[in-house]
Order: structure tokens, then C-alpha cells, then sequence
DNA sequence: TAAACATATGAACATTTATTCATATGAAGA
DNA sequence: TCTTCATATGAATAAATGTTCATATGTTTA
């Protein structure tokens, strides 16, 4: 996790005691807290892992994984209202994870970086273990 | 996203006609559409990333990923009660994503295994882009 | 066994979230 | 310009989710 930087200036006092439950394990502790990312680090990666979350969004990725689509495309491949996708893929554009572009009549939407690829990878490798 | 199999047998037939803005695609879409993984993985995958879409168990599994510890521990680190940090292990642990064992009258806790892990750190690149 | 500590859990509550329905916007062609 | 197709969006609704509070369970020690 050495992406993790510290970007939290007013980090909380830490506790000069410790219950007694962890008390060998005080400076790891310590330790730890000094290099904890800041709430606004968790918050971005949660929301990250947020737009994965929701089947619908995660159809929509792997199709999108696949290559390029408009979105008429991508109702008729996943089985989901030409509204609720739309819906969808406006939280994906807003949180970055898509890009698009107008063609004609057609919005034609995309991944927009390959870490989405990636990390889609990692979750399905890890759930067929 | 070789890692996504076809489990899907009662697959749904595939449309014939296909609306006038993606005709070009037709045969991308198809294809696409014959190696889609089936519901029962999109539902197991977005599973998977909703557990690491809120900021209390991505903070609880940042900690578990630098040791194994305590539930107090958690609880002082991270700046949440212990009965909502308690319920979120149990997410977690229903997930697979921490395991643990029990020391006395603690409950030792620790990521499950370096997947999730590789996806935090993936995650975290990404957000710093 | 009683008290203290560590953790777990059920119920209640407030919030968030995803879908649906109706409709609006925008582009292309007749 | 009128119609049609493609997409977007607002409002409403139902469902899921996270926290809190109170309390239960389980373990150690006096």
C-alpha cells in the first residue's frame, strides 16, 4: 500500500494509553497511525469501489471492457432498461470511470482508463478462487 | 478479463434486428454478447467491490493490511465505534475478506488473502491519477 | 462466582441508492 | 418544419445500507 501517501496535516493526538487487550502491540499501532492515509483518501477509494459495486455498473464496464458501444448497444446486451443505463452511466461519467463522445445521434461511451480494466481483472480473479 | 467465464447455459437468444444507430456493430455485439459471464458472476463480482465501497471497511481492511489485529485496535485507529466497527467485520468476514481467530478475550483479525490487498493498492493507484 | 473487559448482535432509525415512469432534449432525415 | 430515433433526466418509490443504542455473549482475573 506504499500508494498510500499521508495528506492529513491535523492528524489526531494519538492515545498515550491502550486498553489492556493490545498492549505488546502499542507501537505497531503507533506505527500504523502515522502512515494511515487521510478520511479524504478513504472516501475517494471507497466511492471508487462504490461504482463497482452495483451489478448493473459492473455489466456496463465489462461490456464497455470489451470496446467502444453506444448505449442502445448496451441495453440490448445486458438486460436492463435504456433508462436505468443511462442513469448508470451518467454516475460512471461523473465518477470518471467512462468517457463518451457524440456520434450523431449516438452517444458512444468507453472506458476511460485502463486501471478500470485492471481492477475489474483483480475482482474476478479473486472471486474464482 | 480472460478470468470471465461463460457459466450462463440458459442464455438468452440473441435479437435478430438490432436497432438502426449501432448497425455497424452488430457482430462485435454478438460476440460480445455469446462470452458474457453469466448473472450469477456479474452478482458475486459487484458483491465483492460493494464490501470495499464504504469508507469504514476500506479503512478497517487498510489496518488489517499492514497486520493482524484486535478489534480495539481497530477502533482506535480508525475513529469509529466499536459496535459499528463489530458489524462491519462481520461483512467482512461473511465476505471472506478478513478471517479470524480468537486470543483470550480478543478476536484477532487479518485480511483473508493478498487479492484484496493487490485491489487496494489498484484502487488506490487509480484514485491518484 | 462476581466483576471487568472484549466483542458481538438485535432493533430502530435515517440515509442512500437503483429502478421505473413520464417526459424532455437533441440530432437526423423526409 | 415535422417526425422519428437516441439519449438524458426529474420525481417517486421501494429496497438496501450504516450507525447508534442497549444489551448479550464469552473470557479472564480477583
Amino acid at each position: 500500500m506504499s500508494e498510500m501517501s499521508n495528506r492529513d496535516d491535523e492528524k489526531q493526538e494519538l492515545k498515550t494509553e491502550h486498553s489492556e487487550c493490545g498492549g505488546k502491540y502499542i507501537d505497531m499501532i503507533k506505527k500504523i497511525d502515522d502512515n494511515m492515509p487521510c478520511e479524504e483518501e478513504f472516501l475517494d477509494l471507497s466511492e471508487l469501489f462504490k461504482m463497482l459495486g452495483d451489478p448493473t455498473r459492473v455489466k456496463i464496464l465489462y461490456a464497455l471492457s470489451q470496446g467502444e458501444m453506444c448505449v442502445c448497444d448496451i441495453v440490448e446486451l445486458l438486460d436492463v432498461t435504456q433508462s436505468a443505463v443511462s442513469h448508470q452511466l451518467r454516475l460512471l461519467k461523473q465518477a470518471r470511470l467512462v468517457k463518451y463522445r457524440r456520434n450523431g445521434k449516438s452517444a458512444i461511451y468507453s472506458i476511460s482508463d485502463d486501471h478500470v480494466y485492471t481492477i475489474l481483472s483483480m475482482g474476478m480473479e479473486h472471486i474464482s478462487e
